[in-house]
RNA sequence: GCGCCUCUAGCUCAACGGCAGAGCAACGGACUCUUAAUCCGCAGGUUGGGGGUUCGAAUCCCCCGAGGCGCACCA
C-alpha cells in the first residue's frame, strides 16, 4: 500500500489549495514557480488541445486550473480522455499559463472517481427542476445557490446550538415514535411496531416530552429535531421539517419573548453578520427590540372597529363573512378572532412583530392569561408575513389540562382531525408538578428561510419530499 | 386535495396535422497556451405511458403518471 505522501493528491487536500491561492497577482505570465503542490477535486470543464490540455478542477473552495503537458504529464494521453464530472487528483508545480492563469502544471495525477453519467449541457447544465430535486447530489454540485443555502442552514444550526448552550440549555433527544400524537394540532403520520403489535405515530412536536423532562426537574431545555406533519406540501410545506423547542423553568412568556428577540438577533448577526433582512426587495430589522400587540389590537386595527374575544358572537361572525370566510357552527369566539387574524392581519405584517395574548379556545397547552381567563399567555413571532415562531406561558394546572384536552377530544369526535388526543401519560406527569415554565416552538426550515430569503421550503432542505418516479416516466 | 400549465436525443431547446431537427455532451480524428477552445467526422429517439380521431398525430381529443405555478392547511 502506498505510502500518504506518496499519492499525487494531498492529504487533506484543502490545506494545500490555499499554498496555490497567494499568487495569482505575483507571477508573470509563462511564470514556472518551483511551488510543488497537490490539489484534487471535481472537473468542471476539460480542454483537450493536441499535446497540451487544460482542465478546470473544481471544489467548494474555488477553482484550479490544471495544466497538462506531453513529456511533462504522466499519462498524457489518458489525460485528455478525462471528462467533465470526473474527480481527480493532480500533483505538480505552480506556474502560470502565457494567458495568466494561475495553474498547476501536473506532473502525476490520478484519477479518483469516473463519471459515468453526464452533467448535462457544458454551459448551460440542467435547469430541468425535477431532475434536480430527485437528484440532489447534480444539483448541489450544478448550483452555487443549492450548496450556499445548505451551509448557511448548517450555520444556523450551528449558532442556535452555541447560543442555548451559551445561556444553560440541556439539549435532550425525545421520542419520535408516540403512542399518542400530541403537543400540536396537526393530523399524524401512523406506523406500527410489529413485536409490540401496535400502532405508532411520528410526533407532530416533541412539546410533551420535553415538559416531562422540566417536570423531573431539568431546568432548561431544548430539542432540535425533525418533526412530521401528514398534510399538503406546498412552498412553505414539507412534511417532516426541524423545529426547535426549548422549556424555561421558572419564566413566563414575557421573559421567554425578551430570549426569543435576543437568540434570534443573535443567530442572526452570527450567520449573516447583521440583522437586517432583505425580504422580497423589503428591509427588516431583526434586532429587539420588536413591536408587539395583542391579536385584538391588530383585527379591531384592520378592521376598523374593536373587536375582541367578548364580542358577540354574530358580530364575529359578521365580520369574518365580510372578508369571504365561511364560519364553521363549532367555531367559538376565539377561533372566529383567529380567522380573521390570519386573514386579515398576518399576510400583511412585515414585522418582526410579536402578536400576543391568543384565545384561550384556540391554544389548548397555554396557560391562561392573567387578566383574562378567555386569553391566553402566548406570543408569535411573524416575520414576512409568516409566523417563525410560538411561545407562551406553558398550563401547569393538571385539572384545567384535563378539560383542554376534553374539549379538544369533544371537537375530535365532532370531525375535527387535527384536534387532540386526551394524554394520560402527560396528565400523570403534570399531577407531579410543573414549575411555572414557558416553551418555545420555531421552525427551523422557515428561519433559514428568512436568512437566505429562499421562496421555496424544498429550497432550504437537502432532500425534500417527492412522490416518487413512476416507472413509466 | 382543487384549478391552470408543462413533459421531444444524456443536457438545453426547435418542429404546432404532412419525412422528428439543432447546439452542447458522448464516440472517432486534427491541433504545444486553452478559458463554453476550435475544426473535421460519426452516432444518437417507443416525442412521459395508454387509448381514440384522421389517409396521416410530437402536434387534436380522452384516461393515467410525474413536475411547476396558484388556492387551501399549517410551522
Amino acid at each position: 500500500m502506498a505510502r500518504q505522501d506518496e499519492r499525487p493528491w494531498p492529504i487533506p487536500p484543502r490545506r494545500q489549495r490555499r499554498r496555490l491561492a497567494p499568487g495569482p497577482s505575483t507571477g508573470a505570465p509563462g511564470e514556472e514557480t518551483d511551488t510543488d503542490v497537490g490539489v484534487a477535486g471535481r472537473l468542471r470543464l476539460v480542454r483537450p488541445q493536441g499535446r497540451l490540455a487544460f482542465a478546470t478542477l473544481d471544489d467548494p473552495s474555488g477553482q484550479v486550473q490544471l495544466f497538462a503537458r506531453d513529456g511533462v504529464t504522466a499519462d498524457f494521453e489518458q489525460f485528455g480522455k478525462l471528462a467533465i464530472g470526473d474527480w481527480v487528483g493532480a500533483r505538480g508545480r505552480v506556474v502560470k499559463t502565457r494567458r495568466g492563469e494561475l495553474s498547476v502544471l501536473v506532473e502525476r495525477w490520478e484519477l479518483l472517481a469516473l463519471a459515468r453519467r453526464g452533467f448535462g449541457d457544458k454551459w448551460r447544465g440542467v435547469s430541468d427542476t425535477e431532475t434536480l430535486l430527485r437528484h440532489r447530489e447534480l444539483d448541489l454540485w450544478v448550483g452555487d445557490r443549492t450548496r450556499e443555502v445548505l451551509v448557511l442552514r448548517s450555520q444556523v444550526l450551528a449558532a442556535l446550538r452555541r447560543a442555548l448552550w451559551d445561556r444553560g440549555f440541556l439539549e435532550v433527544e425525545t421520542p419520535v415514535l408516540h403512542p399518542i400524537p400530541g403537543g400540536a394540532t396537526a393530523r399524524p403520520f401512523v406506523t406500527h411496531h410489529r413485536a409490540l403489535d401496535l400502532d405508532l405515530y411520528l410526533r407532530i412536536a416533541p412539546e410533551l416530552y420535553l415538559k416531562r423532562l422540566v417536570v423531573g426537574g431539568l431546568e432548561r431545555v431544548f430539542e432540535l429535531g425533525r418533526v412530521f406533519r401528514n398534510e399538503g406540501i406546498s412552498p412553505r410545506h414539507n412534511p417532516e421539517f426541524t423545529m426547535l423547542e426549548l422549556y424555561l423553568a421558572y419564566a413566563d412568556y414575557q421573559d421567554l419573548l425578551g430570549l426569543t428577540e435576543q437568540l434570534v438577533a443573535e443567530v442572526t448577526r452570527a450567520v449573516l453578520g447583521r440583522t437586517t433582512l432583505e425580504v422580497h426587495g423589503r428591509t427588516l430589522d431583526l434586532a429587539p427590540p420588536w413591536r408587539r400587540a395583542t391579536m385584538a389590537e391588530l383585527v379591531s386595527e384592520a378592521l376598523g372597529r374593536p373587536l375582541d374575544v367578548h364580542s358577540p358572537r354574530p358580530v364575529l361572525e359578521e365580520a369574518a363573512r365580510g372578508l369571504g370566510l365561511v364560519p364553521e357552527p363549532s367555531w367559538g369566539p376565539g377561533k372566529l378572532l383567529l380567522e380573521l387574524y390570519e386573514k386579515a392581519v398576518e399576510p400583511t405584517i412585515v414585522g418582526p412583530l410579536a402578536v400576543l395574548d391568543h384565545p384561550v379556545e384556540v391554544s389548548p397547552l397555554a396557560r391562561r392569561h392573567r387578566e383574562d381567563p378567555e386569553l391566553t399567555e402566548r406570543f408569535e413571532v411573524v416575520v414576512a408575513g409568516r409566523e417563525l415562531a410560538n411561545g407562551f406561558s406553558e398550563l401547569t394546572d393538571p385539572e384545567d389540562q384535563r378539560a383542554r384536552f376534553e374539549a379538544q377530544a369533544r371537537a375530535r369526535e365532532a370531525g375535527d382531525e387535527e384536534a387532540m388526543v386526551v394524554d394520560e401519560d402527560y396528565l400523570w406527569a403534570l399531577e407531579l408538578g410543573l414549575p411555572p415554565t414557558a416553551g418555545l416552538g420555531l421552525g427551523v426550515d422557515r428561519f433559514v428561510m428568512l436568512l437566505a430569503d429562499a421562496s421555496h421550503i424544498r429550497e432550504v432542505i437537502a432532500f425534500p419530499t417527492l412522490r416518487p418516479e413512476a416507472p413509466g416516466a
